[in-house]
DNA sequence: CTTTGAACCGAACGACCGGTCAGTTTTCAC
DNA sequence: GTGAAAACTGACCGGTCGTTCGGTTCAAAG
């Protein structure tokens, strides 16, 4: 059950993880993660400047990934729609796969100070932005609903997003079958059309 | 600019709203909100038993204050689709209203403690119970579309809800635009149909 | 065998936490 | 004006917080 002891950098990052998402980050203190890694507190501080930066690098890598993943999507997918699609698809699996990550990067934003806090509100915000720009382009090419393109944009985001709040990798539904229920509600709505 | 005293036990929890909201339930201390209330942190514990006590009671007020609403603008409400409309306009415009409250019963139910957390869970089932009951009545009458009802109301919801993370009530967007374009969104989908 | 540097320990630091309590002030009915 | 209840104070408690630092361990390199 137990892996063969990886470095121990990661292995108190991934402790981190599961107590900043379990408990909170102002909740779980350095001694928490110190006693789960079976070392003492002061041995963190080896591996971390302080407990922001055990945080930020949670943040920062959760977003890194986050934006590479959307990129990596959507090389030589062409056309506004099919993107679209590209985009929710990869943004739900993420969210799914990655639950404890986003989960703390969407709420723990507070736990940061000003250098930090900017940084990772401006890979939010380039994030952000591409969901913007494709409903944007949608809407200009008369193929989604003339609506100002924030809302639609939050809208989306913010809908795929909760996955990760009650996705059960272990529950009867499949990532695929979610994936499939959220394009078509955004694409079509609940409206039956026979 | 200030009110005319109103009684301390409500200053103190509008003030814990404000400071919950700002900076999260465990990163808030009781001096904190004395010191806005302009009283000695001991003066609290006359008011409430704990620090809890006092979450558990904005949690537990806007809950009850969600489902109220909600309760009222369906009576003499008739139609399945027709009450659904009415539910998603209920939430949105709470959520719009109440923006410090849901984002703080949002993020912090994890503050409580077994007996108040099993009560403010009880209240959210319930509330969400409702969405998914009207969603699988739309699809027992072939109003929407035959997917999961869970995944279904869990979309529409979460959707809602995050309107309280980003709504400005002084920017341009006016609340009922938000909820034509949310509605149209979610019975429609985006896709223009000219 | 010695040296070195990475990894970790253990005790301590000041600050602050939520909470208590005996006592003081304020309010107000009589 | 008096008495009692309501509201609030200020000092204090034990505990925990994040962080520091001098010292220890130990494997590998020379």
């Amino acid at each position: 059950m137990k892996e063969i002891a990886p470095d121990m950098k990661q292995k108190i990052k991934s402790i981190a993880i599961q107590l900043f998402y379990q408990k909170g980050y102002h909740a779980c203190s350095i001694s928490n993660i110190a006693e789960r890694a079976g070392i003492q507190k002061s041995s963190i501080y080896y591996h971390y400047l302080n407990k922001e930066e055990l945080l930020y690098g949670i943040l920062k890598d959760t977003m890194d990934d986050l934006n590479q993943s959307l990129d990596e999507s959507l090389v030589n997918v062409k056309g506004t729609e099919a993107r679209l699609i590209a985009m929710i698809r990869t943004h739900l699996n993420f969210h799914m796969d990655r639950q404890k990550e986003v989960i703390i990067s969407d709420s723990e934003l507070r736990g940061l100070t000003s250098d930090n806090l900017r940084s990772v509100l401006r890979m939010r915000d380039d994030y952000d932005r591409k969901m913007r720009d494709i409903i944007r382009e949608g809407i200009a090419e008369g193929l989604f609903i003339n609506r100002d393109p924030r809302v639609v944009a939050n809208a989306i985001i913010t809908m795929c997003t909760q996955s990760s709040l009650w996705y059960n990798p272990r529950g009867n539904l499949s990532k695929e079958e979610i994936i499939d229920i959220y394009t078509k509600i955004i694409f079509e709505g609940i409206r039956d059309r026979k």
